[in-house]
DNA sequence: GGTAGACCTGGACG
DNA sequence: ACGTCCAGGTCTA
C-alpha cells in the first residue's frame, strides 16, 4: 500500500459529495478505475493509503496541490460557508477525466443520483473494456460510439440517450477536443461545451469545474437554486445568480458552490 | 433574451 | 394495488 500525507483531506467527503459517480464503497475504503487501472484507496488519519496508481497519478486526480487553507480564506466570507467548510474540511474538487464526467453529467439532468448511478454502472457492464472479474473501465468514446442509442436506452438512459450517442460520436472524431477546451477560458471553454445537444449551462459548469479546472465555474442545480433563495434572497435567472456567487466567492468560488451544496443536501439544515 | 411544457424512467408516496 | 409526483436540466416552441 503507498502512502501519501495529506492534510487537509477528507477521502469520504471529496468521494460522496456528489462530484463523482465511479467510486464504490469497499471495506474500510473505496474502489474506483483510474486511467484505465482499477485502484483501491482509503484514508487512515491524515494519510492517503492506496494501491493500483502512481503518487503522482493520485496527488493529481485528488488535487492534493490545491492549497485548501488558501481557498478557504477566500470564500469563507458569511456564516454560510464558514459553517459549510467546518463540516466539510477536507473537501477537495477533483481532477475528473473530462470524458466520463460530461457523460456523467449528461445523464445527471432531471435525474436523481441512484438512477444515475445505475445508468453510468450499465455503460461501464456492457461497453467497458473488463479489467478483472468484476471490475470494467468507463467506455471509451470509440465504445460507446459504437453503441446504438436503442443500446444506451437499454442501459436505462432514457431521452440521455440521445445527447450521450451525439456526444460519443463527436469525441470519438475530435479526440484532441478535451485538450483544447483546458487550455481555454473558463468562459470559452462553457461555451464550446454548450453547442453539443443536451449540454446546458449546468452541466457545461459541472464539466468545467470537476475536469477542466475552472475553479471559477459556480453550478447552479435544484439545491444551489434553494441555497441562493434562502439564504441569499436571490431569485434571479442561471446567468445574473452564477455572477453574483462569483462575485461573491471569488475566482475559487466552484469551491464555495461544492461546499453549500454538500452542507445542503446533507439535511442537517432546512431549506424549506 | 426570457419562459411554459414535454421528456425516459423508476422509486416514493398516497 | 396503481396513479401521481418528482428527481443534480435542457430542448423546443
Amino acid at each position: 500500500m503507498k502512502k501519501i500525507r495529506a492534510p487537509p483531506f477528507s477521502l469520504c467527503n471529496s468521494l460522496e459529495c456528489g462530484q463523482v459517480f465511479g467510486w464504490k464503497k469497499h471495506g474500510d475504503g473505496y474502489a474506483g478505475v483510474l486511467r484505465g487501472k482499477k485502484v483501491f484507496v482509503r484514508q487512515r488519519s491524515s494519510l492517503l493509503e492506496f494501491q493500483g496508481a502512481s503518487v503522482k497519478e493520485m496527488r493529481n486526480y485528488f488535487a492534493l496541490d490545491h492549497d485548501l487553507n488558501a481557498v478557504y480564506r477566500e470564500i469563507s466570507v458569511d456564516d454560510n460557508l464558514r459553517k459549510a467548510v467546518k463540516e466539510f474540511r477536507g473537501l477537495r474538487i477533483l481532477r475528473q477525466e473530462p470524458w466520463e464526467c460530461a457523460v456523467s453529467f449528461l445523464c445527471s439532468q432531471n435525474s436523481n443520483i441512484p438512477r444515475i448511478e445505475k445508468m453510468l454502472y450499465n455503460l461501464r457492464k456492457r461497453f467497458g473494456t473488463p479489467l478483472d472479474k468484476d471490475t470494467r473501465a468507463f467506455p471509451t468514446p470509440a465504445q460507446l460510439s459504437k453503441a446504438t442509442e436503442k443500446q444506451l436506452k437499454q442501459c436505462g438512459l432514457g431521452y440521455r440517450a440521445k445527447y450521450v450517442k451525439k456526444f460519443a460520436d463527436h469525441i470519438a472524431r475530435h479526440k484532441d477536443d478535451f485538450l483544447a477546451l483546458k487550455k481555454l477560458s473558463y468562459e470559452k471553454a462553457r461555451e464550446k461545451l454548450m453547442n453539443h445537444l443536451g449540454i446546458g449551462p449546468k452541466v457545461a459548469d459541472c464539466v468545467c469545474l470537476y475536469a477542466l479546472e475552472k475553479l471559477e465555474a459556480f453550478p447552479i442545480d435544484a439545491w444551489m437554486k434553494k441555497v441562493l433563495e434562502k439564504k441569499y434572497g436571490k431569485k434571479e435567472g442561471y446567468a445574473k445568480s452564477a455572477e453574483f456567487a462569483r462575485k461573491r466567492f471569488g475566482r475559487f468560488a466552484g469551491y464555495a458552490q461544492l461546499y453549500l451544496f454538500a452542507w445542503a443536501r446533507s439535511k442537517r439544515h432546512s431549506l424549506k
